[in-house]
DNA sequence: ATAATATCCGGACCGCAGTCCGTTTAGACT
DNA sequence: AGTCTAAACGGACTGCGGTCCGGATATTAT
């Protein structure tokens, strides 16, 4: 059932955090940095994003920036929030043959190629957010997709470790490649879903269920 | 056939390069700099490895480094050339099952299997000399072990798309993602060849031929 | 030997991510 | 209102990869 609430991902505006509500001045410093943060993605494309322009553009000190987002790529994460936990929503609690009540098979088919649209439209968002060693496999985002295909692999009758063959079909989604052979390489997104189609087919075809 | 000629990766000490050969000074400064990169990774460790630790060790200035290797990853890329050039020696032309000789599918099993060796031995260099975007998917070995991929699948009779299907099996095999694997989530390489066997089974074994 | 020249050298310089710490301020309590 | 404190602020600072260009030098032609 994987015991997990939705979008662990980062908050957005909600607060209730423990002991005391969120300062003012950091909630108004907040929406400043994630409004600058938008247009500036806008006008130069995520990779043009950087920390001292966008702490120039919102009017405030580098610090709040990181004391904000923690990293570059928590900033990433964080803009990337209410798409991811649509996606996420998606796939766990949607109609199929994405959501439940599809066989796995079909599941796992829609779910590559839901993920390679994803990429196409937040790809460059996503790459950035993924960089830094440590939240590149970490990141809930990231443990949550890789959980999914593991059950989605076990439901199937997949047998032989589906931890690490999540893993390699996970490395097949992984922005960066695709991005890199739609824009360098001109494969179509309709060609990448045929091929991801073709590779669960067989993995978990020959399968014993 | 595969028309390449082994080794495109860089030039450990070889001149002849169509005019004129090397100057003495460029030559000499080139022998202390991957002495003494050869040193520092020794002592810190790939990641340890700065531009302006390694200018200084080697007793010259910041831009020689750079002339000479042209980025971090190029430094890493000569480092490793030696070992490379080794891999693909045997993968090419080598004795079977890793060279020609064997079936298709056993050569693909051992190719993994074999990579996987040459990750746990020199990824962290392997890794830092896939930073930068632009080499991590062009750059000559990469696209050797790709093209390498495909042929093997073609020859197993593997029909579908097997360009699209080799990046899908060289993601499972990259560096960060096995260092991961291993380091962080303490998986044995033994279990990674394990799951990459069964990988490329059921990709070439549901196959026509 | 000497002059000419293509190449190489060095380190100051830039933009960037991320850190640090003295200063300011919001919010609660009196 | 006044005081107090924990939290937030800001921008100078560090370390890094990478660039640039005036000066030094090996090589070649004479």
């Amino acid at each position: 059932m994987l015991g997990v609430s939705l979008i662990p991902i980062r908050s957005g505006s909600s607060s209730a955090s423990g002991s005391g509500a969120e300062r003012s001045d950091a909630a108004r410093n907040r929406e400043l940095l994630l409004c600058a943060a938008r247009q500036l993605v806008e006008e130069c494309g995520a990779d043009g994003v950087t920390m001292d322009k966008l702490a120039e553009r919102a009017g405030v000190g580098k610090g709040t920036v990181f004391r904000r987002f923690g990293s570059r790529a928590g900033l990433m994460m964080t803009l990337l929030s209410d798409a991811e936990a649509e996606f996420q929503g998606r796939f766990m609690f949607g109609p199929p043959p994405l959501g439940p009540g599809a066989p796995p098979l079909e599941r796992l088919i829609a779910f590559g190629a839901e993920r390679i649209r994803y990429v196409m439209e937040y790809g460059e968002l996503a790459r950035a957010a993924e960089t830094s060693l440590h939240n590149r496999f970490e990141a809930p985002a990231a443990v949550l997709w890789h959980r999914h295909i593991e059950h989605l692999l076990r439901s199937a009758g997949f047998d032989a470790d589906p931890w690490l063959m999540a893993m390699s079909l996970s490395a097949t989604l992984e922005p960066e490649r695709l991005l890199h052979a739609v824009r360098v390489q001109h494969v179509s997104p309709g060609r990448l879903e045929d091929s991801w189609r073709e590779l669960v087919i067989r993995v978990v075809g020959a399968a014993g269920g």
